[in-house]
DNA sequence: GCTATGATTTACAACGATAGAAACGCCGTC
DNA sequence: GACGGCGTTTCTATCGTTGTAAATCATAGC
């Protein structure tokens, strides 16, 4: 009953001649055109049904220039965050009929370079881009010739869209919270040295901003440093930190792997959480709700700039010409038992 | 110097004129067409260098019928060993020149039936599908006219190629390894009642196995329902048996999501990981080698899933009409703290 | 009964690429 | 110097759909 014979065999032209009606009657019924007939729309329709016609997207494509795909370009699927940050954009574009071609850049700057000019852009109507290694040098590089919607704060001020977490009040709010729990030598692992304008930078500015506001003096010590936000490196932050003799009570990780890695290796050396040592992360990934202890983290808003960063550029993809938004999606405080008092 | 312009707007025709050829010459360079003779291919190029051509896909697609795009059905990318099944699957696909559309079934039955017959399909030139709620009831559904590649052993013996992982044996080595260490009332959670071919089911399969074959009773009541394979579940399932006072030294996850919950769930408990129960799950996420205590599992051979299941399903785009296949991956046991003896 | 008027439907030409076959040179050969 | 043969290039049709403009039909007004 469907599907029968070799893959899209039916075309317009056998519905039409099923029907009886020309080629273009059944594409205006397909998209909806207002004007037909009722018996004549019933007709097509019955035709369609009894071939089990689909439409040839890549003729449809090729006519009206558009694909409905869109490319989400991030480091890659194995780090929760973009694990789930994936999850929530395939499913916002599946709402408004899209669907998501993911590219994974593996956190390499050339790779990143790479997919702005990719064959594939050729193949999506435009680019969710998040990028990790690029910077504010790189800002030409992002001057393309298609829609595209740039995630996180690494690069600002260029003609394109932006939608971004609040990196800065975040990190302020988490300190702020170690703070409120009696915490003085907090430390904060996974820091880049030399960076502008990145998420290390931005949260570490958070933190810093916070201990002004509290009076507590800033310790270059406390800060270190890390490149990948793997659990790997949040264990290997606090590994040194204790093999340098550094006295901390908490631990910022600039996110939930580096925090569950320091969590991973403060249990190692039998060193109480909360008790001795509270710890907060940032991104909210659903591990740390399940680790042990469950993990106080910041929840950035995923969902929203998923949402957002979708409905932004889709209104490029439609050719719209206002000027250039920066979004910067609401955050909130998840507590749990890591810094419990 | 490229992309000046708007999008794609520089076609073979361009190239053809600018290079003072014709068309179908510059579709021979290329494509590689042997007989060019140097100059001529020389000049093409250059004028495809200075106009910065790029292909239409979309108008290659429709004249030869591929997309060079497959599709992955998997239920979520929130769950982590989806994410780096994901991660697998793409890179390998990368490494063959295709692009990989991922869709989310959400582990929905009527999901899952409609990523078979979806409009998508015809943007794909196959699909990988990860079933997660179909059953042998649903074998008819599976029997589409375009190639598919199964995952997972719910469903076997149709007329389509599978990959999967070593379930039963995996399985059964991970409840020896327990044995080994001198456990003996050893409780498996997430069990699917009913279910004659699930991973569950195999799973359990194997542990029943593994039992028998050291003489140890199988008891009924340290088997443990759990429908979808969250930490939340995990942490439930654990709940359950305490509440109902069941005895048990060791705990087999049947993911390692449920195994994390597990842990979750003990700690919240203060009962000591491994020294009163050990702890042991499936399919080595990364979160098992950072979680505290580290957490043993059956590494299920991902990325040679990944790696066949491509090879596989690209053989049948080309044609290939060999007898379909069933390859079952290797395993291996990572033995981590949480059975640490 | 005939013409506006608007609703329906159709014919035709694209969209940008590739397949197949025909056409064009150029070479050596008889 | 005409003729094959082969390497190289061009011509033409086509993939399945949609935009445009024109054709057809129906209804109402006079």
């Amino acid at each position: 009953m469907n599907g029968s014979g070799a893959r899209g065999a039916v075309t317009m032209h056998d519905v039409a001649a099923a029907a009886g009606v020309s080629v273009k009657t059944v594409s205006n019924v397909v998209n909806d055109y207002p004007h037909i007939r009722p018996a004549t729309r019933e007709k097509v329709q019955r035709a369609i049904d009894e071939l089990g016609y689909r439409m040839n997207l890549s003729a449809r494509n090729l006519r009206q220039g558009r694909t409905g795909i869109i490319g989400l370009a991030l480091p890659e699927l194995s780090l929760p965050y973009f694990a789930e940050l994936a999850d929530s954009v395939i499913r916002a574009a599946e709402d408004r009929g899209l669907v998501v071609l993911i590219e994974q850049t593996s956190a390499d700057r050339q790779h990143e370079l790479d997919v702005l000019t990719s064959e594939r852009r050729q193949l999506t109507d435009g680019l969710i881009f998040s990028p990790l290694e690029l910077g504010p040098d790189d800002a030409d590089a992002l001057k393309v010739p298609y829609p595209i919607v740039v995630l996180g704060e690494r690069i600002f001020g260029g003609d394109w869209d932006h939608v971004t977490m609040n990196n800065v009040d975040g990190a302020r709010a988490a300190t702020q919270h170690l703070i409120d729990r009696g915490r003085r030598r907090i430390a904060v692992i996974g820091a880049h040295a030399g960076e502008a304008m990145g998420s290390a930078a931005l949260r570490v500015l958070g933190y810093q901003t916070a201990l002004a506001a509290n009076g507590i003096p800033f310790d270059p010590d406390l800060v270190i440093e890390g490149g990948l936000w793997h659990r790997a490196t949040g264990a290997d932050c606090v590994e040194r930190m204790i093999a340098g003799g550094v006295e901390f009570d908490a631990i910022f990780g600039l996110n939930d792997a580096l925090a569950l890695g320091a969590m991973h290796t403060l249990h190692a050396h039998r060193i109480d959480v909360p008790g001795s040592v509270a710890v907060v992360g940032f991104d909210d990934i659903e591990d740390a709700a399940y680790a042990s202890p469950t993990l106080t983290s910041i929840s950035p808003g995923r969902e929203q700039i998923a949402a957002t960063a979708i409905d932004v550029l889709m209104a490029r993809i439609a050719g719209g010409t206002d000027p250039f938004r920066r979004v910067i999606a609401d955050f909130s405080l998840k507590e749990r038992e890591s810094t419990a008092s």
